[in-house]
DNA sequence: TCCAAAAGTGGGATCGGTTCCATTTTTGAC
DNA sequence: GTCAAAAATGGAACCGATCCCACTTTTGGA
């Protein structure tokens, strides 16, 4: 493989000029530039990242931590972040914590990216105790977190408007009429777990239609937990005319539920649930649901890391709010 | 931050000792090893990923080229990837085509591999002309390639008897009396989607129940490819009592649209999906589909790569057999 | 106790870029 | 045509590891 050494002898520069014209730094007359060019060709130089990295301080690496890649959530994440990482020639390197048992461990896989020297990091995390985010903050200036909000980050937490959303949720439900009304919640130690559904039982007392607290199940945002909180409230005997599913994954597990119990949605039973990921047009019927800027709010993040990191100026916002997006499990309460 | 000349001064030892106690490699006396380890922890050192890579000449960067990453398939693929790479203390750097529009576009994205320096390359390509994969073959030696099979790649290819696949579809359907079948395809033009249709219709054929040309839609393997397809079909004004989807995504696009006209299933029509991606469980009804191993198909391949690139000794396998799930999406046939 | 083999050691050369700086060349206003 | 400012240049020092090699120390069998 041939250095810059070898295309500065051939194209008779010196190498410091050859570094210039290839990073684009500095500057180069035109014919040192086409000499260069042409030797370039010719050996097919291919500047090794290895080095650069290490005499540039920067390895063009940014780390995305996640608690999860089961489901659809996290994918359109690392999707939109490896999207936007792409277009900057940035490259990601993912550490996925779902096989983590302790907080140990979850912090063994943020070491994983830090001890590769990632430029930047970013990660969602909505379980509040999950790391001291502060002292990481401090020792890592460039780290940027989504679904979740300290005063030690400010500036640098993304985040969906939760209360809002939980409001839209119990909104829906009771312009529909629904008056009894089951919620399935995520684990509710999650901060955006918890936000959705205070905010949705607020909501429901503030409309004058409280939620009893046999109709509330916690739950997890799986969908091995979502099976588990389905047959606890299929179990309760309660009864109910609409069900708000903390997130889709367990919306789309209850429909299924549903469906193979001969309970009809939304003839009998309305389901709403919370995201918007790509599959909920595709479940049978097709599930309504509060929208949640997912991807944009990946993309902010990503962004407003880079801009920290390279000194970029792309464009960013830090909240973002859901909205409705009505489909067909929900319908007017029988009632 | 502290270097290894820092680490070795304040152990009172050369730096070379410092290097191998580090890495783990040559012999270090115990007392030295003491002491290294001593300074270690006073420094709070930690070795620089990228000198380590610019003086070992290699990256323990893994590069995973994809053709997509909308809906779960390949997803499961990365996410299996990721934790067999964590595994060995390599990382995986991404490359998603799926915004290529050209041949031009992938070879960009594979570039956006090579150029990062990746010790190895993992292509999951079902599209047989997408690569002059055998002249890639040449100049890289450590590739593997998933869903794909060429001579100049033997020992490096894994894949799936879909052959198998389609014909285990195509018995279900049989064994449960299904005589009139519509078939959605993926694009034939990849490599998957044909294997599995042909199987499928030479089973059929086989068995006494050729599928009519008239039910028979080439589709693809995305949700608003099977949009159309299941559009066509149900515009198409054949009748059918089963259909055989070329994927799990197109075939719960089907399931909710024959939901929405009201057409039970399996009630009315039978729906065979193919790959057991992780919704299947929880479509409305539970799909019954060939379940495809590919989890286990992306681990074997991530470990030949790492045998190949790093001379380890993983277990692995080359072929991988689908095999029946049936669930509640299909059932006998009314006539 | 002796000695060859094995284990352990220190430090310099090296990997292939970037960056700095002193120096030369070019530019353009007068 | 002159000259100061700006642009361009070459090459050495540096980034922080690994690896090699010549050398010293330890080991254990006879």
């Amino acid at each position: 493989m041939a250095t810059v050494k070898d295309v500065a002898k051939l194209a008779g520069v010196g190498s410091g000029t050859v570094s210039r014209y290839i990073s684009g730094t500095g500057s180069v007359s035109k014919k040192s530039a086409e000499k260069i060019a042409r030797a370039v060709e010719q050996l097919n130089y291919r500047p090794n990242s290895m080095a650069r990295s290490l005499s540039s301080r920067r390895s063009d690496l940014i780390g995305v931590w996640v608690p999860s890649l089961e489901g659809p959530y996290y994918h359109m994440m690392i999707r939109t972040i490896e999207s936007a990482l792409r277009l900057q020639g940035k490259h990601m390197i993912l550490a996925n914590a779902e096989d983590a048992q302790s907080n140990e461990d979850r912090l063994a896989h943020l070491d994983y990216l830090i001890n590769r020297d990632c430029d930047g990091i970013l990660i969602s995390s909505s379980l509040q105790s999950e790391f001291e985010l502060a002292r990481y903050a401090e020792k890592f200036a460039n780290l940027v977190v989504m679904n979740h909000h300290t005063e030690e980050l400010a500036g640098r937490c993304f985040s969906i408007d939760h209360d809002l959303g939980g409001r839209l949720a119990a909104r829906h439900l009771v312009e529909l009429g629904h008056a009894r009304v089951a919620t399935i919640t995520g684990r509710l130690s999650a901060l955006d777990a918890r936000q959705r559904h205070v905010a949705f039982l607020d909501e429901m007392v503030r409309l004058g239609h409280p939620v009893a607290p046999e109709r509330i199940i916690e739950g997890a945002f799986s969908y091995a937990g979502g099976e588990q909180a389905v047959a606890a409230l299929l179990a309760s005997g309660t009864d109910y005319s609409a069900v708000f599913c903390g997130n889709d994954k367990v919306a789309m597990v209850l429909i299924a539920e549903l469906h193979h119990r001969g309970i009809s949605v939304p003839g009998d039973v309305s389901v709403i649930g919370y995201d918007d990921v790509e599959f909920t047009p595709y479940t049978a019927p097709a599930l309504s649901t509060v929208h949640a800027p997912i991807e944009e709010m990946s993309q902010s993040a990503c962004h407003q890391l880079l801009n920290l990191t390279y000194g970029l100026e792309l464009p960013y916002q830090e909240h973002f709010e859901p909205s409705l997006s009505v489909r067909q499990s929900t319908g007017p309460s029988r009632a």
